[in-house]
DNA sequence: GTCTATATCGCGATAGAC
DNA sequence: GTCTATCGCGATATAGAC
């Protein structure tokens, strides 16, 4: 077999995603991971540090575009705007990668074990975007809070979006980000509808 | 040694605290944080799921207070000044609860696997703000994108919090919130400064 | 409480790729 | 011939089953 470490570590990635459908994370085991792949079980773990990492190994892709399209953004718009651009920017990645991410979405949701891996993962985004408007002359507390919330509008939205699947990841992220300026900037004093 | 399982309990907590601070979290064992606290490794087991959870066993008490806080606002007040007023009731206890809050944080930040699951309780105890918020007579969305914009500024706050030892966790909470109205809420044409 | 599966990692040897 | 991925074996500790 192929002696190229980038092949050996897509098979294992695909052979995973495989097996922890066909029975669920729980039921497999390192060593049957590295079987279907051809690898030896040690030769897994050279790849990914442990059972749970290799089914985030695709989305340091979302790093990727959401650095990109920060980056795409002109250095003049101001914090928040910016982020809302990148945001909408990263939306048609997302509606195109939207098979592969909802399956591993229902893995990751049947699963607590990845269910922690995950929010690790996003709170890692999370910092890793308040790096980059640090870098665009925001403070600290201003990059920290707007990247969190802008991560929370997208969030939010994505997850209505798998809840609902005729509908546009669009329509979701457009909604979360009118409702949130109507909540916060809006009239304080406002009775309950 | 008494044999009153919530005092075993306790032991184990205080055992596992002081044994990570002394060595670390990784150079500790199960096995000695049971002996510590003068039971066997089963007994840690039934008390604890595994060896992170020791850690947070205080962390329900930060459910608690969400949840009395919030049921205390008046139904009539909307869903965002709510929040705020949750947010403001929870600053006290946050604060007289520093010193413990501290030594927790220092090991958690130094541990990646602590991370992921300190990540984790955050996200859960989002998704229970959320449903508390759908008791209020608010839809799934609104809910959802409160509880995890308001709980965004309170962390931001609280991680500002601990890195400027001499301040009050409240001057945090509050920077945050007006910057966030400012931000969100404010002219989107604005020149960067 | 005891027993066991299995995740994880260290080490030395081997064998494709360049 | 070097690299470096991989192998094979062994050790330890978590976590769950009986």
């Amino acid at each position: 077999m192929p002696r190229s470490g980038q092949e050996a570590r897509e098979r294992l990635a695909r052979a995973a995603l495989e097996l922890f459908l066909e029975r669920g994370f729980d039921a497999v085991t390192a060593a049957e991971i590295a079987a279907r792949a051809g690898v030896t079980e040690r030769t897994y773990f050279r790849h990914f540090p442990d059972k749970r990492e290799v089914l985030f190994d695709g989305e340091r892709r979302l790093t990727e575009w959401v650095t990109e399209a920060l980056a795409s953004v002109p250095a003049d718009v101001p914090l928040w705007p910016a982020m809302r651009r990148t945001v909408d920017l990263i939306v048609a990645p997302l509606e195109a990668n939207r098979p592969d991410s909802d399956r591993l979405a229902a893995i990751v949701k049947a699963t607590p074990a990845l269910r922690e891996r995950a929010a690790s993962k996003e709170a890692r985004l999370v910092s890793i975007i308040t790096g980059l408007l640090v870098g665009r002359g925001a403070s600290t507390d201003e990059a920290a809070l707007v990247a969190r919330t802008a991560w929370g509008v997208l969030a939010q939205a994505i997850e209505a979006w798998r809840a609902a699947p005729g509908t546009s990841l669009q329509v979701h992220v457009d909604r979360g980000f009118t409702l949130l300026t109507g909540l916060v900037g809006g009239a304080q004093g406002d009775p309950p509808r």
